[in-house]
DNA sequence: TTATTAGTCCATAAACTTGGTAGGCTATCA
DNA sequence: TGATAGCCTACCAAGTTTATGGACTAATAA
């Protein structure tokens, strides 16, 4: 399951992909508009824009934005940074990836089958951006 | 991800299938066998006993056995009962639905975008039982 | 019936994660 | 320079995960 932390991200970056080109929205506009609450939603967007997803500008008229266009950010990315590895198993997880200690990554059922669920996951959110979560 | 318990789940079940019809087996020879931590695995197999996954006999000659054949038994069960929720969202979820609140569910990018990935997970794990996890 | 074997039950706890709060600091702009 | 709005640091309550220890109970064989 997705935490509810990455459920807020998703939903601050639809809105911010709604918004994209209407200029900084602020960080208390898209927590009321998305009942997000602040301070948790601060941290999130923090977290976005270190891993240069958004930026942000200080002061009056300043706010939140999407670096680059929605079409352009993987959902993917997003998961993988707010939530973690996609895989089911550490053995199996491209980006996470640790070995599997008493248990031979060869001769594995689990591991094998597990390997056809990350795949056809990543076979869909690989190819999803968040122009896609827009409706 | 699978919890570690999940993945001793596994290991246990994936042993006891390998087993089948050799009758009951310790406890202690799975924990030796699979290194798994030996009362943490009593109570994983006690509630595989309980969702009555598997069944026991106490005494000498006792030990835990597959209630049912390993192809009888399918991995959807298993990771449902010991992991939890197989779907990225408890409103795209068939056996721990719960409604999404401030969010219209007819009209939801990621939502929609769940469900398909809920529906390729399963499309794997729902037929794939324990006889295809021994190698 | 008694000793042994082996699962059952209950209580506890350390470690980690999740979800969240408080408050001061710093950059920006009018 | 004063208001605005994001940045940073610290903290914390609750829940979950991953265990461990010990007493209890059922089954079996001698």
């Amino acid at each position: 399951m997705l935490s509810k932390k990455s459920q807020y991200a998703f939903k601050a970056l639809t809105y911010l992909s709604e918004k994209y080109k209407e200029g900084p929205v602020l960080i208390s506009e898209i927590a009321a508009k998305k009942k997000i609450p602040l301070k948790f939603l601060e941290s999130i967007l923090l977290e976005l824009k270190r891993a240069d997803i958004l930026d942000s500008k200080k002061g009056k008229g300043g706010g939140y934005f999407l670096k680059q266009k929605p079409e352009k950010v993987k959902v993917s990315t997003i998961i993988r940074l707010i939530n973690g590895p996609i895989a089911m198993l550490p053995c199996v997880s491209l980006y996470f990836y640790e070995r599997c200690k008493n248990c031979n990554e060869k001769h594995c059922g689990l591991h094998d089958m597990m390997i056809e669920v990350r795949d056809a996951t990543l076979s869909i959110v690989e190819n999803r951006t968040l122009k896609d979560l827009i409706v």
